[in-house]
DNA sequence: ATGAAAGCGCTAACAG
DNA sequence: CTGTTAGCGCTTTCAT
C-alpha cells in the first residue's frame, strides 16, 4: 500500500540539506532565495552544508512549485542558406551571452516548422525571423507565453519586435551612390523568402525613385544569399552590355564575391564598379579593399530583444503590457569601395 | 489554514484532460506514455480531449516524477575567435538538427568557464572542445551525469568522445604538397589553446620530418583563426627572403586571406604558391582558383556524438559503459590551389 | 483494463 | 525569524 521509500537516491535534496543543517527545509529554500529574513547563523551554517554536499537544486521541481520558468526558446528557422550566414551566428552570440548573464536557460529550436514544438516548458520564446512559421507565433502568443520576434517587423500581431531599419539602410547606400553621381546602380538581393531583403530591395526602389532614377529590372538580381549566387549574379551583372557603375549588394558577404569576380574579370574596384554592402561583417575590412557597407547593430538588437522578453516574462502571463515595436537604425560606414564613375 | 484552490489557471492540466474525458488521471497517463494496456475506446476518447483541449503535459512534472530528463546541453567555450568561425555554426547546426529530430531539448551555453553551470537540470552535456572548462567536465562526469566531448580527444578521463583526425590531416596535406615536390612548405597554425591546431602543426611537423625535410620555425606562422591575423601572417609569409613554395592553413577561410594577400602582393596562386587548407568550408569554391583542403566530417562528427549522448542517457546514471573513444577520418579534397614548384 | 494514492523536490502561505 | 504543510502536475506502484 505505502510505496517503499526509495532507496537514498545519489542526488541530495534539500531535505538533505535541512537535516544535515538542522534547520527546516524552508530556511533552505529561503536561503537558496536569497530571502533577508534568515539570520545570519542559519543562513552561514545552510550555505556550508550546501557548498559541502555540493548540493544544487532541482529546477525542475523549483519550476513546478513556482509554476515560472526561466527558459528562453530561441526558434530558427531551418531554411537553405540561413544557416550559413555571419548573421546567424552574430544572433546566437548575442542572445546566448545575455542569456548566460540573465541567468536564463537558452533552447535552442533549429526548426522547419513542421515539428509542433513543446512550448509549454519555456517561459519565453524568441522567434528570430517568421519564415514558415508564423502558425507556432501566433499559437505561442495566443496561449499567453512571452514572445519576442527579432529581425522581422511584425505589424498585424500585438506582439513585441524589433528588426533593424532595412529600408533605411537601403536608401542610404544606394542615396550615397547617387551622391558620387552613379545613375546606374544594380541590387543584388538577399533571399526574398526573407523580410530584411524584401525591405533593402524596397530600400534601392525607393532612393532610386527619390531621385528621380527609373528603376531598371535587369539591374535587379535575386539571389538567396549564398556566394554561390552571389558569384552567378555578378557575372551577369558585370557582363551585361550598359553595366551598371556601382551596385548595392544585401550582404557582405555576397558583396566580397561580387568583388572577387570583378577582380577576376579585370575589373578594377572602385574605378570600374563602386560597391556597398550591407553588414559590417569584419570579413569585409581585410580585402584589398575595405568594404564601404551598411552598419546593422546585431548583436544589439539580439540582446535588446532578450532583454525585454526578460521583463516580460518576470512579469507573467497575467499583465502583459502593450506591445513595443522597435527598428534599429543602421548606419553608412563609408571605406574604400566606391568612387564616383569614370 | 487549508490554502485555497488556486483560480482556473489557464493551463489546462493531465486533471482537465482526465475530468472531461471520464477516466482517471492514470490512464491520460497511459495513453501520453503509449500504454498498450489502455482500452482503444477510451485511448481514442482520451486523445480526442487532449487535441481539443489542445494539452501539452508539463515537462517539469513529468522529469520531476520520472527524475528524467531528456535535456541537453551544449557547452561552448567563449574565447576570442572560437565563436566567429564556420566550425561553430556547422557544429551548432549539426546537434541541432540531430537533437531537433530526437526531440532532446537542446539547451545552449555559450560559457566563458567562470560560470557555474547548473547542470543539474541536463541530462547529457556536450562538451565542444575543452578550452579552459576541463573541471566543469570533471565535475559533470563526476556526479554521473552522461557526458560527451566533441573536436577534443580526451585521453585522462574515460570519458565519451568523438574527434576528428588532426594529426592526420595535417600529415596528408603536407605529404600532398612533398609530392608535388615542394621542400619549402609553410604553415598558418590556428589558435594553439585548441587541440585541433595543436594537431594540424604536429601533423605537419610529422610529415616533413618523415620526409626528410627540416622543420623551419621560421615557416611556422601561429595565428588565431581570424582573417585580420591570417593576413598579417600571409603578409610576413610572402616577403620573407627564400619564401615558402607551398603553405598548409589551418583554417580554409584562413586560407582564402592567404590567397587574397598573395593576389595583391601580384603572386599567381598556384603557381608562385601552392595553398592546401582545411574545413572544406564551402567558400573555399567560389573563388577564382578553388582550394584544395583537408576535409574533415563537422556535422557527422557532431551528430554521432549527439547520437552515442542519447545512447548513454537512455542508459541512466547506474551503467554508464565503457567509453567510447571516436577519431574520424579526414579527407585531402584535391581542387586547384596546388601544384608542382616552379 | 483501470483507478487511488503516494511520491518526485521545491515554494509559499500561514501560524507561531 | 522559523517551521508546518499544502500544493505544483505528472508517474508509478498496488489493488481491483
Amino acid at each position: 500500500m505505502v510505496r517503499v521509500k526509495k532507496s537514498p537516491s545519489k542526488n541530495i535534496s534539500i531535505e538533505d540539506v535541512a537535516r544535515s543543517a538542522g534547520v527546516s527545509i524552508t530556511t533552505v529554500s529561503r536561503v537558496i532565495n536569497k530571502f533577508s529574513s534568515v539570520k545570519e547563523k542559519n543562513r552561514v551554517r545552510v550555505l556550508e552544508v550546501i557548498k559541502e554536499l555540493n548540493f544544487q537544486p532541482s529546477i525542475f521541481a523549483q519550476r513546478l512549485a513556482t509554476g515560472k520558468s526561466n527558459v528562453v526558446a530561441l526558434v530558427i528557422p531551418r531554411y537553405e542558406g540561413m544557416f550559413y550566414s555571419f548573421y546567424v551566428l552574430e544572433l546566437i552570440r548575442g542572445i546566448g551571452t545575455l542569456c548566460e548573464a540573465l541567468k536564463l536557460d537558452l533552447l535552442l529550436h533549429l526548426t522547419d516548422a513542421k515539428i509542433n514544438l513543446n512550448l509549454r516548458g519555456a517561459g519565453g520564446i524568441i522567434f528570430s525571423d517568421i519564415i514558415g512559421n508564423r502558425e507556432q507565433l501566433d499559437d505561442a502568443f495566443k496561449s499567453g507565453t512571452s514572445c519576442m520576434v527579432i529581425n522581422n517587423y511584425v505589424s498585424d500581431l500585438d506582439v513585441d519586435c524589433i528588426a533593424v531599419d532595412n529600408v533605411g539602410g537601403g536608401v542610404s547606400a544606394v542615396e550615397y551612390l547617387i551622391s558620387l553621381g552613379h545613375k546606374k546602380i544594380a541590387h543584388l538581393t538577399g533571399d526574398l523568402i526573407t523580410q530584411a531583403a524584401q525591405q533593402r530591395l524596397q530600400g534601392y526602389r525607393e532612393a532610386l525613385k527619390k531621385h528621380g532614377l527609373v528603376v531598371d529590372e535587369r539591374y535587379i538580381f535575386k539571389t538567396d544569399y549564398s556566394r554561390g549566387h552571389a558569384r552567378q549574379a555578378a557575372e551577369k551583372l558585370l557582363k551585361i552590355t550598359e553595366p551598371a557603375t556601382a551596385v548595392f549588394v544585401a550582404s557582405d558577404s555576397m558583396a566580397l564575391e561580387v568583388m572577387a569576380v570583378a577582380r577576376e574579370l579585370g575589373k578594377h574596384i572602385p574605378d570600374d564598379l563602386s560597391i556597398v554592402g550591407f553588414d559590417d561583417n569584419p570579413s569585409g575590412l581585410y580585402g584589398p579593399v575595405a568594404l564601404t557597407t551598411v552598419r546593422q547593430p546585431l548583436v544589439k538588437m539580439a540582446q535588446e530583444g532578450v532583454k525585454r522578453l526578460n521583463q516580460l516574462m518576470q512579469l507573467g502571463q497575467e499583465k502583459r503590457p502593450k506591445a513595443q515595436k522597435l527598428i534599429l537604425p543602421t548606419e553608412l560606414v563609408v571605406r574604400e569601395s566606391c568612387r564616383a564613375p569614370q
